[in-house]
DNA sequence: CGTAGCATTGATGTGGGTCAACGTATGTGG
DNA sequence: CCACATACGTTGACCCACATCAATGCTACG
């Protein structure tokens, strides 16, 4: 591995407060991987090999089940995924694909698992990374139980608008794959963009621009269920 | 806390390999609950006080939205409950009541927190606890996303009954929470008993009998899905 | 300028929610 | 021991969110 990338991952929260020379002993064996969107990073059913964290780019958990494929869920930069495969070392529940050209850092599984034996400031920080994708995780049954799907979407909206600081971006992803993360079918995307026209919405292509306040309303958001830690 | 208490979660998962120095100064300020069903343990939105263990008993994690309410996960013994929130130390994103007369160990979030920290035996014990919890909830959205309702009860029903170790069996719970916890309404449960009365399911009262390898064609079952870790 | 994706629109089907009525237990007090 | 109340489960009628299938439009790109 370059120093350059050795100092750019060194400030990455999965190491923060880790020792240099425990930092030094994580990332011996580690491989950085650039990957084209599509690419499957990993598969339901195996073994964890490594633990991944994604430096930049997207990536998209997912999962197929008799004929059905479901989305289950998008890391963004600085997350890490499998991190809960690495830490009991069971078979991974989901597949990973990359969504965006993405760079990737896998740390090999079993040098992980010893570190966070061995060291509080490893297994703390890593552990943290955990903890914040079981709230991920947590947010999005919540999402899905609750919420209706024209819901989900308001609060998608929002939230993206909130990321982007401005009232008007695109959406970084097809609507395909963005009907998909949020549970539905396409052709019922578009229906709900409709109706969302009624409450401050309005589409041109990629480009969405939204009156907040107006959505709001309708979105009813949440920090229980939106938001997102750190 | 008498010694008795001491000595039965001494053995408890969550002190896996924690020296006895360690368990000493978490156990300091912890407290045993007795609780009966209805008692609500903890609320969403606030911020993390303790750590809880389950030492008997059931709870049931749930949220309530816009006049939406939902179960969303039943925590067993051994398990451990808000592991997330006292690990980020943001607020809690469920709430949590007690389902059966249960046996609850509290441990100050703040000596979780500074136990973890300290020691890799403590953050590697806690840490599989999440994981695991991690991967529940994982289980639970696919669940949700890539089955229907009857089929989520089925696999419930396969699921008891292989931990029953018998084709026949009590529900521990009444169908209301039943279909709750299968994020279903409680009518719809009464139908998708009716169908499966066609694959190999006779209910009478609360005492269930399956068929296993017919209801199975028709559950499909898969690790990745049902099952449970550890 | 066709052809290959995507996205929208329309028609129709269905899983499952909701409301209401009706059982079926398990009490409780007369 | 019966009459009645309360809680829980079942059944039926109806409705709606959303899926599915099919046709059409839109943009892009060789």
């Amino acid at each position: 591995m370059r120093t350059s990338d050795r100092h750019l991952i060194r400030g990455f929260p999965i190491f923060r407060g880790v020792s240099d020379t425990l930092f030094e002993r994580l990332v011996a064996r580690a491989e950085i991987h650039d990957s084209q969107p599509g690419e499957v990073l990993l598969t339901e059913g195996d073994p964890p090999a490594f633990l991944f964290v994604l430096l930049n780019g997207l990536v998209e958990a997912y999962s197929s089940h008799a004929g059905v494929d479901a989305t289950l869920s998008f890391i963004r930069p600085p997350g890490a995924f499998i991190v809960a495969a690495v830490w009991t070392g069971q078979v991974q529940l989901t597949s990973v694909r990359t969504v965006q050209t993405s760079r990737i850092l896998r740390l090999p599984a079993e040098d992980v698992r010893a570190a966070i034996a061995d060291d509080a400031a490893v297994a703390s920080a890593i552990g943290l990374e955990l903890a914040i994708r079981y709230r991920d995780i947590m947010r999005e049954l919540k999402n899905q139980r609750m919420r209706s799907a024209t819901e989900r979407l308001a609060n998608w909206l929002l939230l993206e608008s909130e990321v982007a600081g401005s009232p008007t971006f695109r959406l970084g992803i097809g609507k395909g794959l963005l009907a998909a993360r949020l549970g539905m079918a396409g052709e019922h995307l578009s229906r709900a963009f409709a109706i969302l026209r009624d409450h401050g919405v309005t589409v041109a292509g990629n480009e969405v621009t939204v009156e907040r306040e107006r959505l709001a309303d309708f979105a009813r958001p949440s920090v229980l269920m939106d938001g997102q830690d750190i």
